[in-house]
DNA sequence: GCCAACGTTGGC
DNA sequence: GCCAACGTTGGC
C-alpha cells in the first residue's frame, strides 16, 4: 500500500464536501489535475491506497484521511486530444476519518522529520507522495 | 497583493 | 533542442 498527499482549496470542495458525499456513497472522482507529475503520481495509485486531504490556500493543513476506490481512469473533465481520447486522468476517493487534530504547514515546516515530504519539497505538486515513515509521523501529529 | 518556484509555450 | 517569456500555483 502507497501512501499520497492531495490538496484541495476548501472554498472549492474541502475534506467536508467529500465527507458528505462518501456518506451519501457518491465516490468523488479527484478531477482537474492538469498537470503530468500529478498525474503521473494519480496514475501509479492502487485501489485501497491512502491519501492525506491537504487544504491550501486556506487553512493550509492536513485535514483528514481518504481511501483510493477507483484507481486511475480518463477524467471526464479533461480536454480531448486529435484522436478524441481525454490527455488527463483522475482517480475516484473516499472519505475515512478527520484528523482529531489538523496538521498545518507551518508545524509540518518546523520538523525537521519532514524536510524532505513533496508537499514541502515541491509546494506546487497538487499530488504528492508520503513515505511510510512519513505517513505514520504525521497520523501520530494529527491525534490518531 | 506580492513574489518565488516551476511548468509550458513558442521563436529561433 | 535551447532558452526567454509568460502563466499558474500557493505561501506569505
Amino acid at each position: 500500500m502507497a501512501y499520497w498527499l492531495m490538496k484541495s482549496e476548501p472554498d472549492v470542495f474541502s475534506f467536508a464536501d467529500l465527507q458528505a458525499k462518501t456518506a451519501r456513497n457518491e465516490p468523488e472522482e479527484w478531477t482537474g489535475v492538469r498537470n503530468y507529475a500529478a498525474r503521473n503520481n494519480m496514475r501509479a495509485m492502487a485501489l485501497g491506497d491512502e491519501a492525506f486531504f491537504y487544504h491550501s490556500n486556506i487553512g493550509k493543513e492536513i485535514v483528514g484521511i481518504m481511501q483510493v476506490v477507483a484507481a486511475a481512469h480518463p477524467d471526464s473533465t479533461g480536454e480531448r486530444n486529435a484522436k478524441g481520447e481525454v490527455v488527463w486522468d483522475c482517480v475516484d476517493v473516499a472519505a475515512i476519518k478527520p484528523l482529531p487534530r489538523p496538521v498545518t504547514l507551518a508545524t509540518i515546516k518546523a520538523t525537521p522529520e519532514l524536510a524532505e515530504l513533496e508537499l514541502v519539497k515541491l509546494s506546487r505538486l497538487s499530488v504528492s507522495k508520503v513515505s511510510p515513515d512519513e505517513w505514520a509521523l504525521l497520523c501520530k501529529m494529527g491525534g490518531l
